[in-house]
DNA sequence: CAGTATCCTTTACGATACTG
DNA sequence: CAGTATCGTAAAGGATACTG
């Protein structure tokens, strides 16, 4: 396996750990991609199927994961302006990488929330 | 794909990305799971491991990561007292989901890096 | 429509000291 | 050795109002 472990704060720019997967976690990011996985949205879609998120946040969000180089983002001055984000070949390889963690998830949210009812049980009173 | 939107807080909790992934990023604990893959480990020789974690966030994430179910810890009351720390199956079996991705954001570190070059170039002027 | 701007709260993390 | 306690900082996010 690749190493996690870093001496100095320079080093850790060179852990991909670091520098480029903790960019994509986050509460939203993955979602974002996701969103995005079967075509282009406008950002009102986005927002609207992502349901509970802010537009301030929204817009935060895709900001970074454009600048990470996985979202293009096309502008079509209107009026009204229509803004719309998609997945570029290096979000597309991203999002291929993603799904089978979040299948997994999927798949073992049932024994990770049995997990945390036993820790709560047990863990309350010793 | 699994759909990524939710209407209610209430719903948030049956979705697998907010409800069991999202407890899984954030900054340590992918590196935690990661460093617990060969071998169970104790405390110190983990954090030594690392490198750069606090002993306190590390505790705290050791401890979130056991709640899930990923890990097991064992305690040998010495003196010194000894704490060992390893994946259960269901962690093991995370590992393996997690591990493409890993190796995916170390492959693909010089794009997202020069992808972060040309964006702040390009938007600091219009 | 797609943002900004502002304000506030929560969460995560870092540093350090102390303890069974 | 493996924590816990305390304190402070910084980042992320929520709510709401305003704008080209």
């Amino acid at each position: 396996m690749l190493p996690v472990g870093v001496e100095s704060a320079a080093e850790a720019s060179n852990c991909p750990i670091r520098s480029v997967l903790s960019n994509v976690t986050g509460k939203w990011r993955m979602i974002i991609l996701l969103a995005l996985e079967d075509e282009p949205k406008r950002f009102g879609a986005i927002k609207r199927c992502i349901g509970d998120i802010t537009q301030r946040v929204l817009t935060e969000n895709l900001r970074a994961l454009q600048r990470d180089g996985y979202l293009t983002r096309t502008v079509d001055p209107g009026p009204p302006i229509a803004v719309s984000y998609g997945l570029t070949p290096l979000g597309q390889d991203l999002v291929g990488a993603l799904k089978p963690l979040v299948y997994w998830s999927n798949d073992q949210m049932d024994s990770v929330k049995t997990a945390r009812l036993v820790y709560d049980r047990e863990m309350r009173e010793p």
